[in-house]
DNA sequence: GCCAACGTTGGC
DNA sequence: GCCAACGTTGGC
């Protein structure tokens, strides 16, 4: 089963309004980019994301669930892009910051370290118990 | 098909 | 608020 991870701003959507989408979800849509968009189509669902909070915070806050996989976004005119559905499974107990997972030399490939602006990427199965392990989950 | 110009993202 | 990194666009 494969791990994910995700951004968002959390002044355009954070991990509490996620939170209060509750079980049935939302969809995660503003991708426009290919990378992000190779991801989002192979997630399956029932795989789980970390939900990351860019800019403000620059933290792993919680876990997402893949409740819907991908389909077409009507919100793009362009029609190339698409979205799934994600509900929130948990928080974490201790966020994982940024310089946290800097700071960790197991974390160094993580892709969010080195190539930031990309918004739905891998996390290694390793890196995956790892962050839930310092998130105190 | 190349590449300069421009726009966006996101860490600092 | 700045700017580096990256993606996209459009003229040639």
């Amino acid at each position: 089963m494969a791990h994910w991870l995700v951004k968002s701003e959390p002044s355009v959507w954070s991990w509490q309004q996620q939170v209060d989408a509750g079980a049935k979800g939302t969809f995660w849509n503003g991708v426009r980019n290919h990378v992000a968009k190779q991801h989002l189509m192979a997630m399956k669902k029932g795989e789980q994301a970390f939900f990351y909070h860019s800019n403000e915070g620059k933290e792993i806050v919680g876990i997402v669930e893949v409740i819907k996989t991908f389909y077409p976004d009507h919100t793009d005119e362009s029609g190339k892009f698409g979205m799934v559905d994600f509900k929130a499974v948990k928080a974490l107990k201790h966020p994982v910051s940024l310089d946290t997972i800097k700071g960790e030399t197991k974390l160094k490939d993580m892709v969010l370290v080195n190539n930031s602006r990309l918004s739905v990427q891998p996390v290694t199965e390793a890196e995956w118990k790892l962050i839930c392990k310092m998130g105190g989950i």
